[in-house]
DNA sequence: CATGGGACCGGAAACGTTTCCGAAGTCTTC
DNA sequence: GAAGACTTCGGAAACGTTTCCGGTCCCATG
């Protein structure tokens, strides 16, 4: 089922059906209604190799992330629904996606393929962007999009959510139920949103005028057993917190593992936020306050900031930096924060 | 960077470089490996477009899911593994992944992009084989393989896992435990391992000479909620199980609830066995006994069926069925299960 | 020496589109 | 009524490969 078949059943040239596919101004309406016509009868659908050929462009975006490095930073919560809805995102502005998780991530697979296929643009997440290779990938000029990853370049740009104000939120949502003595546990800071979340705690911490107590403070992994250790750390205090703002829900979960080991109640004697709002978070007992991101918010904003960077192939390209477009947090409050100690419970 | 550039460069035609590119018999070693290097200093790479052009077949495999059909079943748990899985298995194997969720689950649209883009072939997963738009699909005799889905077609296959076995060794690891009051609640009947995980139950239980009472089936659709109600069913009874298998995790999770809320012990009055191994299994408390499914080697089993499916294209096609290919269960015990109640504890 | 058969390679025709260029027709305008 | 502008269309050249068909060597065989 060719152009040409169409063509000539609907008594036209190639070029004419082409223009009736493509939405050309050079063509009445008539014809390219008449052509359509034909077109759906004949059950024709234009061959996408052989107009990326020789558009060399195709409509197809691939989609980076690092298997180890994810299970090594323990961000898998957010692969899934970004996927989905990378998907519907990237449909619904006429694209399609392409699975680019490499094994050998030292090597150039990422622009190799990404020439091979004429990809419209990449979107990355999950991947360490200092590598040289993405950093070649960066510079080759293909419209890049990363997802809590910090990318520039000359056609790269990237979206977070607004992790600093989520964390600030969660300060305050304890400061208000009075809680003073409130700890953190962190995630890496080489990674943004770990970074970000402490930032935006030791901000709201500060503009509350509670004391910046370095022993609250303490580093974890975004993996369970570092938020159980992390809180072992915290109980073992002359004066423990009674509220702990965690930067990942797992760190959180096993937080209150430890909580009720050690014959507590998260929500009463100790408060307990996470972040992230895992599945899990709302299974576990107490459930998990959190800091919920709206993950295919995130994928739209991803998928928005693609397509413009695409669309200005033409534009001027900026040198190099642009702001993060950032999507809001939002506040789950559940059993695992509740008043500090001495206050009545609402 | 042309084929005909590296032609240039190395001194020999186009038709050669292809086939040193492509692994042809009719060329000297000597020539096929100056060509290489010469097209490696160059960076050339072909053009995936125009090969699959003249080829008319690409290296493309197409992913297909449908979300509401997921969130409508619950079968989410998997997608994120198997993707992965499904990544690393079909690149090893020179293939590449599309992503073919869609929106409109009533349309051909995947018949329409399969054909757009020449793939080679497709996994299904989490949708409804009966719908009119799969059956096309399968009949249009493009290699289809299904995962946890019994499709049938002249070039199409399914593994799954081995949801009977699965079952059956929980029941056997309950019965030895002492339970001989082992109740279940199911998944959809019409989902292939809701329907399997149920027949290995029964065929079990038949088997270790437990009474088949209908009081203690009842059915869920794999939501936590599903699992709260069906366990309080099972605690109203006048003579209670003690050991329930629930055809999935989330709905175990939900039991555990139950079983908590009525103040009795998981693991000690009450047994709870689930299903999948999801994160939150481990995350729980007490942590769930559930069935892993090996994700990875499902994923690896599907990629390896789709390979033998596209590679005999020629080869005379069985008649649109074949037996599944089946992936064996693990049982991982945890918290959630012990010794009958007035056994002692190992 | 003639013949046949491999091994190796080049020319050129596809593959199915899009797009440039030009041409024919229609419409406006002075 | 001629000249231009605009609309609508067809012919044909790309796009970057693969593959068919043949052709040239070289070697073994008689």
């Amino acid at each position: 089922m060719d152009i040409r078949e169409v063509a000539r059943r609907s008594g036209v040239s190639m070029a004419t059906v082409s223009r009736a596919f493509n939405d050309r101004p050079d063509i009445s309406r008539a014809t390219r209604e008449h052509v359509l016509a034909v077109a759906r009868k004949l059950g024709y659908a234009p061959d996408q190799q052989a107009r990326t050929l020789v558009r060399r462009r195709s409509d197809l975006v691939g989609i980076i992330w690092d298997t180890t490095y994810l299970s090594v930073h323990g961000q898998h919560p957010f692969l899934q629904d970004l996927l989905v809805g990378l998907k519907i995102a990237f449909t619904a502005g006429g694209h399609h996606l392409m699975l680019l998780s490499t094994d050998d991530p030292d090597g150039d697979a990422y622009m190799r393929i990404a020439r091979q296929y004429n990809l419209a643009g990449l979107v990355l997440m999950g991947v360490d962007e200092r590598r040289p290779a993405i950093t070649r990938l960066l510079a080759s000029g293909r419209p890049c999009v990363g997802i809590d990853l910090p990318l520039r370049g000359p056609r790269a740009g990237f979206v977070t959510s607004d992790n600093r104000a989520g964390a600030a939120a969660a300060v305050d949502h304890l400061h208000a139920l009075g809680h003073h003595r409130i700890a953190t546990i962190t995630g890496p800071p080489e990674l943004l949103p770990g970074a970000e979340r402490l930032a935006g705690y030791r901000e709201r911490t500060a503009a509350l005028g509670l004391p910046a107590r370095e022993d609250y403070l303490v580093h974890g992994d975004f993996f369970l057993d570092s938020g159980r250790q992390g809180m072992r750390r915290l109980l073992a205090l002359a004066d423990p917190p009674t509220a702990v703002l965690v930067a990942g829900d797992e760190m959180a979960i096993g937080a209150l593992d430890v909580i009720i080991d050690a014959g507590l109640r998260p929500g009463r004697e100790v408060s307990v936020v996470g972040y992230d709002d895992v599945e899990a978070a709302s299974l576990v007992r107490p459930a998990l306050t959190t800091v919920a991101q709206d993950r295919s918010e995130l994928a739209r904003a991803a998928a928005g900031l693609l397509a413009e960077l695409i669309g200005d192939g033409d534009g001027a390209s900026d040198d190099a930096s642009r702001p993060p477009r950032l999507v809001p947090n939002r506040l789950v409050v559940r059993g695992s924060s509740g008043p500090a100690p001495g206050r009545p419970r609402g």
